[in-house]
DNA sequence: TCGCCTCGTGTAAACGATTACATGACACTT
DNA sequence: AAGTGTCATGTAATCGTTTACACGAGGCGA
């Protein structure tokens, strides 16, 4: 592999020539730079990536920290991310299924120029230590408190508020909820919406029509099958996101109910499966890969300017998908 | 942050020695290798990945090249990969989104210790020149051919064999095929299949009955509206892909055809959402991560072994799932 | 003609690690 | 007591860049 050396030595120029026609850092007279450039062209010569960011402390990278990769939520934020990085000419180092936050962070430590860290089951210690890493942190879906970081989120409670009006438009008064993973933020976050619009709204309120789940398609189902039980069903089922929806669709459906003509189901995130559901699931939007954008675009902000900036937090609009597993004439 | 000479100032040592007890490369008194240890935590020191991969020209990362990062296929190669090289302590340095192949690999270049990259429309040609970059290389579904690196695919041809085979024992003698990208391998390979197994079975061989596409839903859309343009319509649709199923599946609703009733369903690759649809998606089952996790073995196992080592090409086995798009008592 | 500025370029010191080689202390053999 | 080997550690070169500083050449005003 050829060296900043060998194009100088060919080049007839110093290595101090080379990096400044090669980085346009200087001025160097019209011959030179295009006998450098030729040469450089020739060799297929590309700087090395370590010499230089150990020199710059620029990594040209950022390193994003999933809590797991499984699932389309992941992967479109990861996509969003990586889209607007390399439009900015920036690598994306990528550690998912860390079981621990502490290691993965340190491993990354010199490799990345800033972090974008989604860990939902976000501990604010947990970020105590790590900060002493002095580059800008982006965080998504994380509880915006004590925390010194810019963070970016969703709009859970308006959304969850969104979902149960339109449930109650419909006719329902005994809506159950399937709750999130427990100390999950979002999961919190649609909790209180829901809780608002039950409040607001003046439904049944009833601590039986909340269900525990952890957001996966066996906790949905296993939560229908106890809300079959109750004394009293509900009429609708608000799952706090899309895979439990689907899990209480199959438990519905295996216990011989019809939906929605004799239970009405919606869910939350609204993932590209959603539509293809029988019967089609209403649900809240999420533009996930947008957040993954957000994300990058506010991190690489963050990387140009001065490291005295205020703290911000953003929230991205949800928007309510009215399909047929609710039954409204809409879908 | 601290550096390995903070470390060895505090310790009271040369930052050989740091090194030494941080790597474990060589024997030092335990008092010595006690008190750094004590001293790199409280410092909580961590050593600059950039320095270390100069010195050592290993950056423990792999690269993976993704020509696009849409959809379940990709995010879930991904998590394969990434889950194998986290056991291994490596990382993965992610490009997709990619317009072309050069670049792409030049950007990476010095920053990753070796490369997998899935680029299915790929030209031989463009790997020439990269091939300058002396990192190991393991290509993904790539055609085997006259390239000069591993390889690991999926056994596109047995799998589409295999369902032609079921369609026909389900009693199909006219079997539609929703082809994939024009210039795409698997694609190729599963026209291959298609065609073996009916000219083997002895099936109804006719050219109206391979329409093309190019595995988008999209696509699989205005297929089925092609089809059902024809004079005499085919009993059963094999799409090259579950994207094109789902699209046909779409077309065929809005014309009114009952699924599989009236006309059977087929895909390939068995994507999460497969067995959601409605009726539930016959498919050829590929485990994606599996892909990623070999994919990744294998290319650890090149960093480790000498460099002159032979060719591999690999093909991991397809396995058809019934569901009730196809008609089969069994979905 | 002298001093001074500008321009193009070279020299060499960083950056933070690893590691071959050197060194000094000590123990053991003869 | 001299020679030899082992062990723990230090010294310094090295990886491939970037960049502050130095320097010589030429132009220009006084």
């Amino acid at each position: 592999m050829a060296t900043i050396k060998d194009v100088a030595r060919q080049a007839g120029v110093s290595v101090a020539t080379v990096s400044r026609v090669l980085n346009g850092s200087h001025r160097v007279r019209e011959a030179t730079r295009t006998r450098v450039r030729q040469i450089a062209r020739e060799l297929d010569y590309s700087p090395h990536g370590a010499a230089r960011s150990l020199i710059t402390s620029r990594t040209h990278t950022i390193g994003v920290l999933l809590p797991d990769l499984y699932g389309e939520f992941y992967s479109e934020v990861i996509r969003g991310i990586d889209q607007r990085a390399q439009r900015e000419g920036y690598h994306v180092l990528l550690a998912g299924e860390r079981p621990e936050l502490g290691p993965a962070l340190r491993a990354m430590r010199g490799r990345v120029d800033g972090l974008i860290i989604m860990w939902p089951e976000l501990d604010a210690q947990l970020l105590g230590g790590p900060l002493l890493a002095r580059v800008p942190v982006i965080l998504l879906n994380c509880p915006p408190t004590d925390l010194a970081h810019d963070t970016i989120g969703i709009a859970n409670y308006d959304g969850a508020y969104a979902m149960v009006r339109h449930l109650a438009s419909l006719g329902h008064r005994r809506i159950a909820l399937i709750r999130g993973a427990a100390h999950n933020f979002d999961a919190a976050e649609r909790l209180r919406g829901y809780r608002a619009a039950v409040r607001d709204l003046g439904l049944e309120s009833d601590p039986d029509l909340e269900v525990p789940g952890d957001f996966s398609e066996a906790a949905g189902y296993e939560a229908a099958r106890a809300l079959l039980e109750r004394a009293v069903r509900p009429t609708a089922v608000f799952a706090a996101n899309d895979c439990m929806a689907i899990g209480a669709l199959s438990a519905f459906r295996a216990a011989g109910l019809r939906v929605p003509d004799d239970v009405a189901i919606a869910g939350f995130d609204d993932i590209p499966m959603a539509r293809y559901m029988d019967p089609a699931l209403t649900s809240v939007h999420v533009d996930i890969s947008a957040l993954g954008e957000r994300a990058a675009a506010r991190l690489l902000e963050a990387l140009q300017a001065p490291p005295g900036r205020e703290l911000r937090r953003e929230t991205l609009p949800t928007t309510l998908v009215v399909r047929r597993s609710c039954g409204a004439r809409a879908g």
